[in-house]
DNA sequence: ATTTTGTATTTTGTATGCAAAATGCACTAA
DNA sequence: TTAGTGCATTTTGCATACAAAATACAAAAT
């Protein structure tokens, strides 16, 4: 007997998909509340799933439920972000290490054609082009080595990270120049397959960003920089999940 | 102006805290549908609030939705434990780091009596003591490493491990003889406030235990073993939140 | 002009009702 | 005996209704 994945969706997943959408898109901004009864009326659904959905999205910490209040875009502090960082940064290193157990030689084929159009530039300025590489690459290795439990954590805090847009320069925390030695090398431990080598080096690779990180924190409470800020608005065109690092 | 914590606690809260706890204690068994109307009743409210317990519990992931046919208690295979083992260690890790610099005297204090009774003795034989002890360490090193996202992961896997149980002998996937210098030696590094010794250990000491269980696994497929098998049923006297390794 | 108070309006939390789907069960056919 | 088949019963998903709480706002008091 073939359970036929058991999946019909019922409106309540619709509405968590438009209303993560959203969030992500920055149709809806951090800190803002969520009008249940005009989003009801706007994607024609009751309250019922649509506050359905509201709970989906409040233990994946997109949305922040205040009782009696209603629901807001969750807003995170630069210190939560940190720690978001830090949580991507061990989760990563474990879909890195499983990546390089799991990835097929059609993937590794697909792998070393990343980052091609950089390979040979010594100075990259093209930021965007650059940072949805990045998203892609990080979103590879996801999709390769994390299944179930560690994928569905790492997809949130991906989201977070990118719909919160901690960093300006298209979401870089640091320059192509300084990073892209970083991601071939991770791409060639991967391609050897060789697991500790894959979390190790993505592991440094967070490690780096995160210590930048934290300069920046330091140095906007001392007024010297002003970059991290959350975008005043934004279409992605491509809804890609990753944050770039 | 205080924001006076902003939490009345709603029904949904209250079934929510309540199913939990009876997941864990085991009044609900893996596999198990959840009776809405029945529960309903019992609990003395609604569906409406029921459901949206049950919401958080889906992706909390200790309950499964299956579109038109209701709610169960969430059963995982054995090589999704492992899965979960694997976050564990990263996870963990990650909480040990931050123990490690996060760690007040008083609490040093405390953490060097941990396994107080055991340090002495050659050969642990009072296996539910000591399986208590574990978990009350890994819950230490959570509580104090660990807060906001981190901490919330952490509680949801330790409490997937400690539910189903997966491993007989109180829990232990080693004998005491063997983890207790582990133990001792990551109590060790965190009183010494060495956040990548901590670290390291940590997940050294998950490793081990990895290794053993896929271990288990082999041997029951082989028929050699069948230790592994959820409890009939039982009654947590003290619901302790961790697994122990 | 600002703050306070009182009242009208909106929004939330929950129960309830109902159609559609799933389940259980008696009956029939092999 | 086992395997269908059709019908009655239960359960789910969703809309709706409504009391209690929160908010907005106007009038009064400082």
């Amino acid at each position: 007997m073939i359970n036929l994945g058991a999946k019909h969706e019922n409106l309540d997943q619709k509405a968590y998909s438009i209303i993560k959408k959203m969030i992500i898109d920055r149709k809806l901004l951090p800190g803002e509340k969520i009008p249940q009864e005009k989003l009801a009326q706007d994607l024609g659904i009751s309250r019922t799933p649509l506050v359905s959905a509201l709970k989906y999205l409040e233990n994946e910490k997109l949305v922040e439920a205040k009782p009696r209040r209603g629901y807001f875009v969750r807003l995170f502090t630069m210190q939560e972000m940190v720690s978001i960082f830090e949580l991507r940064e061990v989760l990563e290193g474990l879909a890195a290490r499983r990546a390089a157990a799991n990835i097929t030689d059609a993937q590794i084929d697909e792998l070393d054609r990343f980052f091609d159009p950089f390979k040979t530039i010594k100075n990259i300025t093209d930021l965007r082009t650059y940072a949805r590489e990045d998203r892609r690459f990080h979103s590879f290795v996801t999709e390769v080595g994390a299944k179930e439990f560690l994928k569905s954590i790492l997809q949130t805090y991906n989201i977070i990270s990118f719909s919160y847009q901690v960093v300006s320069s298209e979401g870089l925390i640091r320059s192509p120049n300084e990073t892209i030695s970083e991601h071939l090398a991770i791409v060639e431990a991967l391609s050897r397959r060789d697991a500790v080598k894959s979390e190790d080096l993505m592991r440094y690779h967070f490690k780096q960003s995160i210590a930048r990180l934290k300069e920046e924190i330091a140095a906007e409470a001392t007024g010297t920089s002003v970059r991290v800020k959350p975008l005043p608005s934004m279409d992605s065109g491509q809804p890609s999940m990753e944050n770039s690092l």
